[in-house]
DNA sequence: CGGTGCTTTCCGCTCAGCGATACGGTGGGC
DNA sequence: GCCCACCGTATCGCTGAGCGGAAAGCACCG
């Protein structure tokens, strides 16, 4: 940045970043002391930065002038593949297994060594789990991260079995030749299961969602409660939807958004945009 | 910023902001030319502050080198009130709602003088739309709208009419007169209807979300095909739906994270974190 | 094999950003 | 009622981070 830093060498906009990035599942509000302080910035500058994040409305503050991320954040966070294409083409296929199961419904994909969740639909009735938009879980105790690690490339699979495998209850699989061996039979049978690997009292099915070409980027899954488990019985509806989302995928490869009309005129100038509502 | 600036008096997050804002959803992947167009800077200043953004992944480069929105910025746009909190709770009652009526279900709140879509539910049964989320409609031609504004301040009100008011298709309300006397009909029968205002073929009816104090920020609203529409009857569910969301909105204004457990040591070093699956 | 359009790197000039310091407000202890 | 601690905000003069024209590198085309 310009002039008198303490700490050169860091830029501006990887200041502002870090403003954003004192945000988290945890604090997702924050007086601007403990904003600069997570951020690692001078009070004085977080406040400038910020200041100007929130007249772009990356960040708003709320009556008791705490920061938090802003809508046009949010706005722009939805432009990202995962939500913009995926979501949009896995929605109505999760929803129809929601219909028939009445169960957790869950789509995520790989990313770094974690299942980051994409979607998650659960009604009042679905066993509750905390997970939500956003959380990352490990690959080695949820049903979407086997069902994604399983079809990784070799090279990753090794280096995912290098690292420590936490345990999360007794079922969990922490050794490294059990879950090669799991992740064989995996491949084998075409879907992952867990039974109480994660939490104690619920299972899951995943399988993954086939890409065009190399490992799946992504896997669905259900997660039921222990006792009503009858998991195999919903392989093959959960094998048709991820097959129809690939196909969808596929389909609208180069379309940059998905059932839109490109480059519309501003909203007051069309006709009847078919937007919406009634 | 600092030096050698062709357009002084702009700052460096400013323009690092630019170029975020350059992708909509007509233009969710950009090769660095039109990035660079798009956000009115320099294609060698655009280069370096996407290098930075990307390093941070609030962009990434697909393999054709283009840009896209990235994960992390996703990430951080989901911890936005809207999505965190609001959308968290209102989901297992907007798929009840859904349950019952498999038609397209919405949640939208007022952001300046629109509809912004912060959750819409669909399977493939319900009237194709093609509103998503993070869309933006206008308040007088949508079901969720009319609610908003029927419950806005009067000074609001009155300045949502002063601007022209487009019209969608020959039944959407377009004259001000008409649309604040709609209103008061809102108001007085406690929900709002429309008839193809926006679309033809689909008509909707929905209800404001009542918040501790003041208007109502959000609303929830259900969207069918006008030939299958017995709207009023879906009022008493849309209502429980409204109250409860607004109860547990209420119940939880302290709390940081709902559901979850505030400040969570690092994954690999929970016990049992009930997080997820099985 | 010159031309055209892109991405990427270089580098010296300069002003935008930095943050210590100061100021006003608010609340808690005594 | 007074003090002190802590917070958010505003000021301002010093300075190196950022700027972007220019040129190199690259890919495709005719």
């Amino acid at each position: 940045m310009a002039g008198n830093t303490r700490s050169p060498g860091q830029s501006v906009t990887a200041r502002a970043l870090a403003l954003l990035g004192a945000f988290d599942v945890a604090h997702p509000r924050l007086p601007l002391s403990e904003l600069a302080r997570r951020a690692g910035l001078p009070a004085a500058t977080a406040h400038r930065l910020a200041g100007e994040l929130e007249a772009w409305r990356a960040l708003d503050r709320d009556d008791d002038g705490y920061y938090r991320i802003g809508l046009r954040l949010w706005e722009a966070g939805l432009l990202a593949p995962v939500s913009g294409r995926l979501r949009e083409i896995a929605m109505p296929f999760m929803q129809d297994l929601y219909e028939a199961t009445r169960e957790n419904i869950h789509l995520a994909v790989r990313d770094g060594f974690d299942a980051l969740y994409v979607e998650k639909l659960s009604g009042h009735r679905s066993v509750p789990i905390i997970s939500r938009i956003g959380t990352r879980l490990p690959m080695h105790s949820t049903g979407v991260g086997k069902a994604l690690l399983a079809y990784a490339e070799q090279p990753f699979v090794h280096a995912y079995c290098e690292r420590p495998l936490p345990r999360y209850t007794r079922y969990t699989i922490s050794e490294r030749g059990r879950l090669l061996r799991e992740l064989r039979l995996t491949t084998e049978r075409g879907y992952a299961l867990t039974t109480e690997e994660m939490t104690l009292g619920s299972c899951s099915v995943a399988v993954p969602i086939p890409s065009e070409e190399g490992a799946p980027t992504a896997a669905l899954g259900i997660v039921v409660h222990s006792a009503r488990a009858e998991l195999p019985r919903l392989v093959p509806a959960l094998r048709r939807s991820a097959e129809a989302i690939a196909r969808r995928m596929a389909e609208t490869a180069d379309d940059p958004a998905p059932g839109f009309l490109h480059d519309l005129p501003p909203l007051s100038a069309r006709a009847n945009p078919r937007a919406d509502s009634g």
